[in-house]
DNA sequence: AGTTATTTCAAACAGTCGTTTAAAAGTCAA
DNA sequence: TTGACTTTTAAACGACTGTTTGAAATAACT
């Protein structure tokens, strides 16, 4: 494999330009389609290139899916973290309200692309409930981590006699509603008739914050104060 | 195709057998690994019969698939859903209390053995996320109707004047925790490092209509009872 | 019984799959 | 320019895909 010159990452740009074309347009088709409905010849043929590169770059289909994951995916969704962790850190004593929003903004706005954004959240949904290998990647790098954060944070904040499994719950509960409010656009547009554009978006974030907000407070006695 | 003697459906069990057999591995191997990743040799294998029995009786594998949510999924939802409007049909002026509940048991608990269950959602989920024909059929003659159902229930108890998309938004909500607990089982239980097992799925329960009763309760006056 | 229609089957079809090969092209230092 | 390397390429590999074929087996009716 690529011994090349040196360790440089970024330095060369000729040598990783067909690296990086085959794990953009793989990614574009893994998300679209799935991992086996995609063929290596769709993928090559996208990043106009040889159908073996993908075996001297990724050496097989497989590891080249794993890649997208390692090199793409995680670090876009530290990304979508990290602009929630900030905008929680910034804060001394954040209420919940305070919480769920910044969750709620991070990860229903976010820092990306509509675009990437969809390509990003069909691909977790496949593996959700297609677990492969990348699976375990994404559990202990990104999920499990925003489970503690979230944990540490309300459990602060809730009452003290009650930080018990049902704050799980409760967290589980936030979590499933933003996923969902990502994976379910085709159903929610055709169940309602609405379109998924910026309007509604925004609306649905004032929702989430509210719905998780006073879903959450019937247990503890953190009244929100809005 | 079958032309045989008469229009009798259950009559000649010889005759489905093939044809029965071939519909319950499909669903079952479908549900597993999805469209793409079963060949119909998996599938006439497990049905201990000729690979070509697929196309004698279903013309192909597509519309095999097809025919697992026209003749087995569809049939199945609703007897969930019926579960559902029996209960909050038999009442009087249910509260929205009662309403939720009813549709959490019906569809976290159900007339539907685990198995039975774990199949069915994994079906729904990947058609949620890749689309197929099979989604119209859903949409229209199950989601869009169960939808529909509790809209008409909870306008009636909630604030007249608050009838709105709101109302959409929370239906939505709770549809969705529903949903998300069921779809990311694997990943519950990774992440929060506790079994899915009967006691998890009865507090989960109590938990949910607690948590989408205040969330939706948030908006109008109908504070719950208990 | 004989006749017809229905269902099953083994075998082969053409096409696609992921992967490998070995040669050609490109790159860079000496 | 030479020589050692990395990268790209066309072509082919065997295995597997969904589907078709035509004959054999089974069932139903006269």
């Amino acid at each position: 494999m690529s011994k090349k010159t040196s360790d440089a990452q970024n330095s060369d740009t000729t040598v990783k330009q067909t690296r990086e074309r085959l794990l953009e347009k793989a990614e574009m088709l893994f998300a679209q389609k799935g991992f086996h409905a995609i063929g290596v010849r769709d993928i090559t043929s996208a990043a106009r290139c040889n159908m073996a590169s993908v075996n001297y770059h990724f050496s097989n289909k497989m590891n080249l899916y794993l890649e997208v994951f390692r090199s793409r995916w995680i670090p876009r969704e530290r990304l979508m973290y990290e602009a929630f962790e900030t905008k929680v850190d910034s804060m001394t004593d954040p209420t919940p309200e305070q919480i769920i929003q910044a969750l709620a903004k991070a990860y229903l706005e976010g820092p990306l692309t509509d675009e990437e954004f969809g390509r990003h959240r069909q691909l977790i949904v496949r593996e959700l409930n297609n677990p492969t290998e990348a699976f375990e990647l994404v559990a202990d790098q990104t999920l499990r981590p925003l489970f503690k954060k979230l944990y540490g944070l309300l459990e602060n904040v809730a009452g003290d006699n009650l930080n018990d499994a049902n704050l799980s719950f409760d967290i589980m509960s936030i979590f499933g509603i933003i996923l969902y409010f990502n994976y379910s656009r085709p159903m929610i547009s055709r169940v309602t008739g609405k379109p998924y554009d910026a309007d509604f978006k925004a609306r649905l974030i004032e929702h989430v914050v509210r719905f998780s907000l006073y879903g959450m407070s019937s247990r503890s006695m953190c009244a929100p104060a809005s």
